[in-house]
RNA sequence: GGAGAGGUGGUAGAGUGGUCGAUUACGGCAGUCUUGAAAACUGUUGAGCUGCGAGGCUCCGGGGGUUCGAAUCCCUCCCUCUCCGCCA
């Protein structure tokens, strides 16, 4: 969430920058500075009075050991009076304090400079075009018809055995996925990511700390006996190791990489966007997630974006990448590039991975700081990425290496695979 | 899941109703000494909110309660450890 000091300073700047995201901050932006101020002058009120309290408390030890009773006695009477108000405005505090974070969490966090105005997906522009032109055979078949052709994966025994969007790989298919899932992870330790294997379920503290709650929890599994939420994505439990956390300066920066299954609710979605391995309820992916200094943060940014691409490349894929526009980024990024693969058998784009910068925005929820050179706390910038998300690399790598003869694995996943081919 | 013991500052570990944001040790930082380092000695060393400042307030796992006063007593939830049960 936005810090409160940022708001005080320039609330103009804060508004005029939502705009740019399509979302019009100006009533919240009051309501909040409005409780801001009413939360600073009821602190200063029952400051004051508790300061009294705990005077008159001190006292009062004083002539019970003194053995003056009746003095003591007086004194408690005075205490109740300040205990009276003091618990009324503590009151007041508390509710207006919930009010205030109430609404501060509904801003969603600001766009950096360099990210332009727009409504939607169409607006995003394309930064990077790349890879090799894809060529396939008159015969060539989407992904869910190659699956089922190869046997590699099967959707209904998934519908069969929890419901749609939950597939089951299966023999080169299934030993796909573990390559995919191997080859990534190497590729991001090999660049310096620390690979942790966090659980897959949260407590809504953690859900709090990225993001996803209040505002997406709808988005989530959610076990109600436990009151925990499957991950979404391993940026919620991998960033949340650094919440209430205080590093040290030389502690940053952080770069950490992560398997696990995602889980998605994706409640309404359907049509041929959503056929095949388009969009799932669980699906695998592999996560970086960074921690840095504020001067630092874009550096890193633009290292994660090149990062992602050398993957991309090597599985010589064709490829693009979008800056988002204001009106397509999520509610918590500042900056969001995007890479899609290109599934000409389905002749669309696939998002693949999705890299931003998220700034304070995260880190002022998880209370993530550093200690400055002056020894004084900051709050850290954070940054995640795909690197990558398996089923749309899948799709466009059935799609796009298909051939008369079964579907070519690319050279670097051979390793991982043990086969050249799937046929 | 059952029984018991616990959760205190970066760490260890005191503190069972009053001047305790908390003894002490270790660690960290700064200084003295030293050619330099170590050792020794001295000082310093939690976080947040608020105030121009001096300062004030809050926080001893979370929440609630008792009391003039709570780290300390009560209730409740969470977590850790030991034993038993179960089990990959």
């Amino acid at each position: 969430m936005l810090t409160l000091k940022s708001l005080r300073e320039d609330p103009e700047k804060v508004i005029a920058k939502l705009a740019v995201k399509n979302f019009d901050a100006r009533a919240i932006v009051e309501k909040v500075l409005a409780l801001d101020e009413n939360r600073r002058n009821l602190q200063t009120e029952s400051d004051a009075i508790l300061a009294q309290q705990k005077q008159k408390a001190t006292l009062i030890g004083g002539l019970m050991k003194a053995g003056k009773k009746e003095e003591a006695e007086q004194a408690k009477q005075e205490v109740a009076a300040l205990k009276a108000r003091s618990s009324e405005l503590l009151a007041q505090a508390d509710e207006n304090n919930k009010e205030l974070e109430s609404q501060l969490v509904l801003l969603p966090n600001l766009p950096c400079d360099m990210v332009a105005p727009g409504k939607g997906a169409e607006d995003n522009e394309v930064v990077k075009l790349g890879g090799p032109e894809v060529k396939l055979p008159e015969t060539a078949l989407p992904h869910w018809e190659l699956a089922k052709k190869y046997d590699i994966i099967d959707f209904d025994l998934g519908v069969k055995l929890t419901g749609a969007g939950f597939p089951v790989y299966k023999g080169k298919g299934a030993k796909l996925q573990r390559a995919l899932i191997n080859f990534f992870l190497d590729i991001n330790t090999a660049a310096g990511y620390k690979e942790v294997e966090p659980p897959v379920m949260v407590n809504s503290a953690s859900g709090f700390g990225t993001g996803q709650l209040p505002d997406k929890e709808a988005q989530m599994y959610y076990v109600g006996l436990d009151d925990f939420y499957l991950v979404p994505t391993a940026e919620v439990p991998v960033t949340n190791i650094f919440r209430d956390v205080i590093l040290a300066g030389d502690q940053v920066p952080q770069k950490m990489t992560a398997y696990t299954p995602c889980f998605r609710r994706e409640a309404g979605s359907y049509g041929k966007d959503v056929r095949g391995l388009n969009r799932l309820h669980q699906f695998d992916k592999v996560e970086i997630v960074r921690v840095e200094k504020p001067e630092n943060s874009y550096a890193a940014l633009d290292e994660m974006v090149a990062h992602v691409e050398s993957i991309v490349n090597a599985l010589g894929l064709k490829y693009r990448i979008l800056r988002l526009c204001g009106g397509d980024m999520s509610f918590t990024s500042a900056i969001t590039y995007d890479f899609e693969l290109w599934s000409a058998a389905q002749g669309r784009w696939l998002e693949i991975s999705s890299v931003s910068n998220f700034e304070t925005y995260q880190a002022n929820r998880l209370h993530l700081r550093y200690r400055d050179d002056e020894g004084k706390t900051q709050l850290c910038h954070t940054l995640n990425g795909s690197s990558l998300a398996l089923p749309r690399v899948v799709a466009a790598l059935l799609e796009d290496n298909q051939t008369e003869d079964g579907i070519i694995i690319p050279e670097v996943l051979r390793p991982y695979t043990g086969f050249d081919k799937i046929d």
